[in-house]
Order: C-alpha cells, then sequence, then structure tokens
DNA sequence: GCATAGCACTCTCGTACAGAGAGTGCTAAC
DNA sequence: GTTAGCACTCTCTGTACGAGAGTGCTATGC
C-alpha cells in the first residue's frame, strides 16, 4: 500500500475527526469551510478520490460524502495511540474517586466500570483480577444451621469465594474451627495443584472440605472465572447508528451471556500484554454481532500473580480520543491496585 | 361505572389477548372469524363502541381497530390473578434448576432472575433478601499485609458482607484471631442497635472494629441496601412498541443507576405483603419513564426476619398470564430458601 | 328490541413522482 | 499542481393517489 502524502494523512485524520462527531458522512465542502483549509472543495475531492482509492474511505452512495473505513479508523487510531494521554485534571478527579470509595474490590471494579463508561460513553466492561494459578490463603468456617456451613475460602491476591456446604452429620462450631485451623497451618500460600496432590490422610469432615476447596480454587483459576463489571450498556443505545435497528440488540446480548463475555474478553486479549493496549475495529476478531462496534481492550494486574481485562464497546465511531487514554490510565490504576493488595504477601 | 355484560366482558378478555400477541389493533372483523363468534362484525363493532364509552378500549386513530386502554388491562389482570397457576412441567424444571445450582444466595438470585426473564420475555429484578434489622452472627479478620486486614462479617439469614480496613499500625494474625473470638462470643444474635450501644470499653483494635461491623451492618438493614441481580434487559428492545424510539433507553436507564432500581422496587411494595402479587400497569406510581410498561412485582422471604423483592418489567402489552404465575411461583420458591436458611439459627 | 346488512366516511400505508439539495467526477483553464 | 465549471447521480422531502381496513350510522329483518 502507497504511502500518504502530509496533505492525506492530515485530510484524512480532519475528515475522521468530523465524522466521529457528527456521524454524518462528510462532504469536500464541509472539510474546507469548517476548518478554512487553504485550498478549493475541488482538491480535496482529487485527495478524497486517492484515499478512497487506497481504501481508507468509504462512500455510502454515489452522490454522498465520505465516509471513514475500518483502515481509515486504524490509521486514526495508530496516530491517537503515542501521544494520547488524559488531562491530569481528569486525571485527579478519577484517581480521587478510587482513593474515597470503600476498600474492597468489588467496589474498585464497579467503580472502574462506572468511570470507563462515564467517560468514553461507550460499554464498559472489567473482569475481576485472578490469578492463572490459585494459591490458598485462608479458609473459615462458619455453621449456620444443623447441617449447612459457610465456608469463607480466601486466596493469595485477595479473590474470596463463598460457598454453602451442606454435611452429612451436624458438627459444632467448634470443631469447625478447629479443622479450619488446621487446614489454615496445612495449606497457607499452597496452589491448587499442591492441594489436591494431598489428598486422601485425615477424617470425613477434612476430606469434604478439601474437596470443596480445590473445586472452588479450580474454578478461581479458569480463565473464565469470576464475575464481569459492566456499565453504560444504555450508552450505545442512543448513537444513530443503533437506532431504528436491532443492531443494538444483537450486540448488547452478548452482555447479558457471562460465558459469551468472557469468551469475548479473553480471546481478544490473549496475546496482549500488560500495558499494551489493543484496539478492535469493526468486530476483528470473528464476533459478528460486532461488525459495527469497536473494542478497546487492555489487560492490568500484575503478569503471574493476578490479572484481568478491562475493555470499552462502542460504536466504530467511538470517540476514540477519549477512551484510549482512559482505558490506558484505568488499567494503569486497576494494576497499582493488584499490585498494593499483592505485596507484602 | 357501568357493570359489564357477559358477552362484553368475553370479547374484551379476547380482543386483549388477541392484541398482547399480535401487537397489533384488533378489528370487529378479525375478532369474529379469529375467535368464530357466532355474531356479526357490526354487532361486534356496537359492543367495542360501548366498551371504548366505558374506558376499556382506545382507538389509536378513527380508522383503527381497538387497542386496550391501562383500565382495559386492569379489568384483563384482575381476571388472571384468580386461577392463574404455572403449569405442573414448568414448576418442576424450575424447581430442578434450583436444586441443581450452587448453593449459595448469590447464584439462586441469578438462577431466579434467569428464570423469571426467560419465562415473562421480560426484563427480571431481584433485591437480595435482607433483614429490617441486621443481627450479628461472626466475624473473621484475616491478615493480607502489613496494615490490612480483610473482615468478613456474616450476619443472621446468611447476608454476608467483606471488607478491607487499614490499621494505624500492623497487627499479627494471632491476635486478628483472638480478637475475632473474643467478639463473636460477645456480639453473637445481637442486632446493630444493641452493638452500637456497647460503645467503647475496649482496646483501640476492638474499637476500630467494632465501628466498621455497626458500619456494615447498618449498611445491611437500609431498606435500598444490597445488589439487585436483574436478566433479560435485551428482551425489551425486541418488543415492537420500543423499536425505533428512544422510550427503551430511557427505561432501561433506570437499570443502570441501583440508587434509581432499588427505590423503583421499594416504592413499589410499601403496602404489598409476602405471597400477594402487585401489577403495576402503565408505569403507575408516578413513574413517568415507564408509562409504557407494566409491573408486576412481589415480596418473598419471611416477614420480621429477611424479605427482599421480586418483579418483572415489561411492556403494557406484555403476558400477564404467563408472567404473573411465574413471578408468584418463583416468589414462592425464594420464600421457602430464605426460610430453609433462617430455621434452625 | 336486538341483530344484521349495507353504505358512506375516515384514516393509514404504500407507491409513484417531481423538485430541491448535496456531492461527486471530469474536463479545461490557470 | 490547483481550480472553476458543469453535467451527473443519488438522497430526501413533500405531494398525490388508490387500496385497504375499520368504523359509525341507518334501515331492515326476526
Amino acid at each position: 500500500m502507497q504511502e500518504l502524502t502530509d496533505r492525506q494523512k492530515t485530510l484524512l485524520l480532519l475528515l475522521i475527526r468530523d465524522y466521529i462527531e457528527t456521524a454524518q458522512p462528510v462532504g469536500s465542502k464541509r472539510l474546507v469551510e469548517h476548518y478554512h483549509l487553504d485550498l478549493s472543495p475541488a482538491t480535496i475531492r482529487n485527495e478524497m478520490a486517492a484515499l478512497t482509492e487506497m481504501g481508507y474511505l468509504r462512500q455510502p452512495h454515489t452522490s454522498a460524502g465520505r465516509v471513514p473505513s475500518e483502515d481509515g479508523y486504524r490509521y486514526f487510531v495508530s496516530q491517537m495511540m503515542q501521544d494520547a494521554e488524559l488531562p491530569r485534571a481528569v486525571q485527579h478527579t478519577i484517581a480521587h474517586q478510587f482513593h474515597q470509595s470503600r476498600a474492597d474490590m468489588d467496589q474498585w471494579m464497579t467503580l472502574a466500570a462506572s468511570i470507563l463508561a462515564h467517560q468514553s460513553q461507550g460499554v464498559s466492561m472489567i473482569t475481576a483480577p485472578h490469578a492463572e494459578q490459585a494459591r490458598y490463603k485462608h479458609v473459615e468456617l462458619i455453621s449456620t444451621q444443623g447441617r449447612q456451613v459457610l465456608m469463607v475460602l480466601v486466596m493469595v491476591g485477595g479473590e474470596v469465594s463463598q460457598q454453602i456446604l451442606t454435611l452429612a452429620e451436624p458438627v459444632t462450631q467448634e470443631r469447625l474451627s478447629q479443622t479450619a485451623t488446621r487446614l489454615n497451618g496445612l495449606l497457607a500460600g499452597l496452589a491448587v495443584d499442591a492441594i489436591s496432590a494431598l489428598a486422601t490422610r485425615s477424617d470425613a469432615l477434612d476430606q469434604d472440605i478439601l474437596i470443596l476447596i480445590t473445586q472452588e480454587m479450580r474454578r478461581a483459576s479458569e480463565s473464565n472465572s469470576g464475575e464481569i463489571y459492566t456499565d453504560g450498556l444504555t450508552n450505545v443505545l442512543s448513537e444513530p447508528e443503533f437506532s431504528g435497528s436491532d443492531d443494538a440488540r444483537r450486540a448488547l446480548k452478548i452482555f447479558e451471556e457471562p460465558a459469551t463475555l468472557q469468551d469475548l474478553l479473553a480471546r481478544s486479549t490473549t496475546n496482549s500484554n500488560i500495558g499494551g493496549l489493543q484496539v478492535l475495529i469493526g468486530g476483528e476478531g470473528g464476533w459478528e454481532e460486532l461488525r459495527q462496534c469497536s473494542m478497546v481492550i487492555a489487560r492490568y494486574g500484575v503478569p503471574g500473580m493476578a490479572t484481568g481485562t478491562l475493555g470499552v464497546l462502542g460504536p466504530m465511531r467511538m470517540s476514540y480520543a477519549r477512551t484510549i487514554p482512559t482505558v490506558r490510565f484505568v488499567a494503569g490504576l486497576l494494576s497499582d491496585l493488584v499490585n498494593d493488595t499483592i505485596v507484602g504477601e
């Protein structure tokens, strides 16, 4: 593919920016008048024809203005990626909100989702951080009634799982506490595999609980585990390109099926690093339902310990200039939080 | 208001059922042909004119069929309420799904929301059960790093709250465990008010934790506390009356703001009893955004101990015949579950 | 007195069509 | 290389019109 001249670059960027704002095909005249270009519409038309030829622009029909193609957006985004940083003031506001919130993962995730959605005017999605290989930290056993026991399992990194188990016969709280203490001494810091290797050697109660513990830890280790936080679902409905068709419904449906959404996030970030940002334009990656959408996705956390994914979904026409730096900044913030939670183990 | 003749009742019910199915205004001819009535269209027209006069029907325009008015729906629903019961087979399927799920509140709520949404083809919403006055059951303190402590607070009824607190200075896990044991002995079964009355009399660590405990319990006691589970958000988007306008967006926006949704559920059920079902038609209760919608709402749980709210929102044209019995049945199921969880405390 | 057939009336919806407007590509001139 | 001019294409808007559906009213039949 041929190199773009400086003027072509400028025009392409202007046009895309204009289209993102207005959602209207952009014509040569509008470009000249609106941006005070020292050129005539005819010249612009020539350039636009060239850009169309090269695949960066597209015409909805013969006599409409131009609209960016997917390649056009890609070029635009590649320009954005470098210098894009969130204004200091916004950074401070966001950081402040985090410091003011309740200090638990659940709140942080909810807050992060809300901030992402609000800043980007798109749909945000975040997975809670989790370790590839869960490690045991602590268990508590609390008797709730005769044979039912509430097990609270804490893993290194702060992940917590609650589960009720029903025992074969009633057990006193005292005995439960003893068991918990014993297990805590025995298992502290161990990974799932090590724990399952321990296997059979104690009494029936221990046995039941060990099984449940490994089961929960395996669940926590699965890449598709954990809650997904989303926000801004209705934002996408206000976009003009979605009103009137049921494309929006099909896209939102993805957000109603946690398994699908997990899959989407997992597949989209397999080969991306912490700190690295990925922009998927026009449903890249084979998501038919998202053909009209783009996603900005990043991983966060501490590699090898606990990581998660966050991202924003919007129309292809989304404001990359706002979304990209926001995603990057929030990813950084969450990485710091995860780091703080892990350090000192 | 004048009494309806039997024939008028039949016609009204038929017409509403037809409209609910087709979303099209129903004319006299269609009514006769489709339901093999032994009357001529002209007669039906006379009756329909009477029903319109009485306020049960409405004409979109002079020459369209009739559409139910809100009063019409109310009449229809009042007929539904009595005999409506879910088919045995469906009851069994649902009950089966509950027994197969993981045995914790979170899973149950998610499942219930999913079932409600699926059965009714509307948007479901459920609040987790919570006590009007939270009572203490158990606390665990787990050191995560130097000065940060994870507190897991369990309340009577099974509500669990996790919170991280940062201490002024590092404390050993041993000391934390001792403190937890002491508190558990001291506070077991107490209500918030009793605990805050205890007040100052021990060391700084106890103090900090007590404050946090009462704080969390107060939060749990608030009527607007707790997570809300929803499902089926996209269902409403496929309804013809919402496609093309942004009414749907405004309605769905309510579901994105937990506080508003809490408020909606709380206000809609203030004077309803466990087991009682409430049907709000056309945004009754002053919700402008829901003017086109209806809600079927019920409370569940054990009065005085732990209760919650569940409901379905759909277009005014929703299938009451399916939704009402489903809501009633699921409310019963959840009440049983709550009861099982509490009994034996 | 209730039910019905007939009929004129009203309103929506789809199609067709014309004119305005916007934007283009091309050519010729600067 | 840039620009003015121009014919062309396509969308959009508004209007007209007929088909279709449904109504209300009136006169007639049982």
